[in-house]
DNA sequence: AATCCGGGGCG
DNA sequence: CGCCCAGGATT
């Protein structure tokens, strides 16, 4: 009895963010399609990343890997190389692999309930919810960053949005403003989010919800949500060897176990009579997320052709010219090592 | 429950 | 320079 007084109480605040969403939403590619394999891809390709990032990715993605089967039947390398500069590179081998799990396990019809969608490799419960919710009608609220924070700031909820149990929490909290058509609604929780309640320096003279906001009469916006892990930057060092003799280079393939899963690199190690062709050393600094990243790279010009063959035959180096940098995908500054060294 | 995974934008 | 972002997998 009191919660079905709570529901009505808030569900002014869901269907008032729906009547804003009908004249405010974002002009976006993937926000003129029900097609799942659409969303599904949009949802993953902007997971943990801004629309004007990745935006070019997803229709360069989508115009390669049109549907679910064209997915599926693509080498993996091909996949990562449409990936090549997003980041969070498991993201890639997880779509593909679940692509070709839609070929398998469904028949080659993207599931249409939640609970299958979420059986899919790299999906979880935020991506199940938006795509049955935005494709099929489903009523799971998408709960993320978004939800984190305009959700805290409504109701000037100092949960913390760290721990793990945020997760439920806020999707309780959902159910209560959540209208009848749940994929807008979620979509509307993404626009007000990256539009309006942002996370720094919200426009809440412009917000829909601005009279139903605790925070805001408040004057307590900037206090939500509450966050309170942190986490320290650390230093990482990588040493690499740029191999090459008359144009030709040697590369290899990085594993899946730690950054840059998949992608392509230079040789770690050289032999020790191969040190003598070195002609100089470049320090290259990048920064990760929460890593300090610098990265010494040695150029080696191989002037002799034995010395060439008899090394790479002995490894299991793999030989490009490079000119295809776009057909090899490389973590990024790597990438920019190569445009520079090829200028010359 | 805690940690890891990229890259870019912003104040 | 620290924080944040249409999260998920792994341990």
């Amino acid at each position: 009895m009191e919660k079905n007084n709570r529901d009505s109480d808030f569900l002014h605040i869901g269907n008032k963010l729906l009547g804003w969403y009908k004249n405010n939403a974002r002009d976006l590619p993937f926000r003129k399609t029900k097609d799942p394999y659409k969303i599904w891809i949009c949802e993953i390709v902007f997971q943990q990343t801004r629309i004007n990032q990745g935006l070019n990715h997803y229709n360069n993605f989508i115009e390669r890997f049109p549907d679910v089967s064209s997915l599926a039947e693509a080498q993996e390398d091909e996949v990562l190389l449409y990936w090549k500069g997003l980041g969070y590179y498991s993201r890639a081998i997880n779509i593909h692999k679940a692509a070709q799990q839609i070929m398998t396990d469904f028949g080659g019809v993207f599931p249409s309930q939640y609970d299958e969608i979420l059986e899919l490799k790299g999906v979880g419960k935020y991506t199940a919810a938006a795509v049955s919710s935005i494709c099929f009608g489903g009523r799971m609220p998408a709960v993320d960053g978004n939800f984190y924070r305009v959700l805290s700031r409504v109701f000037a909820d100092d949960f913390d949005i760290s721990g793990s149990r945020a997760f439920a929490y806020f999707s309780e909290l959902a159910e209560l403003v959540m209208p009848k058509n749940v994929g807008d609604f979620n979509q509307a929780m993404m626009d007000l989010g990256s539009e309006i309640c942002k996370p720094k320096n919200p426009l809440c003279g412009e917000c829909p919800l601005n009279e139903d906001c605790l925070a805001f009469s408040l004057d307590k916006v900037s206090d939500f949500p509450v966050k309170t892990k942190k986490v320290k930057t650390e230093d990482l060092h990588l040493n690499y060897y740029f191999v090459h003799y008359q144009g030709q280079f040697l590369i290899q393939q990085r594993k899946d176990d730690f950054i840059w899963k998949k992608l392509f690199e230079f040789p770690v190690v050289i032999p020790q009579e191969l040190e003598s062709f070195t002609k100089g050393v470049k320090t290259i600094r990048h920064k990760l997320t929460h890593k300090n990243l610098s990265i010494e790279i040695a150029d080696v010009e191989i002037t002799s052709e034995m010395v060439w063959l008899d090394f790479i035959n002995k490894n299991g180096y793999i030989i490009t010219d490079l000119h295809g940098s776009h057909e090899k995908s490389f973590p990024k500054p790597l990438e920019s090592y190569i445009q520079n060294s090829l200028k010359d």
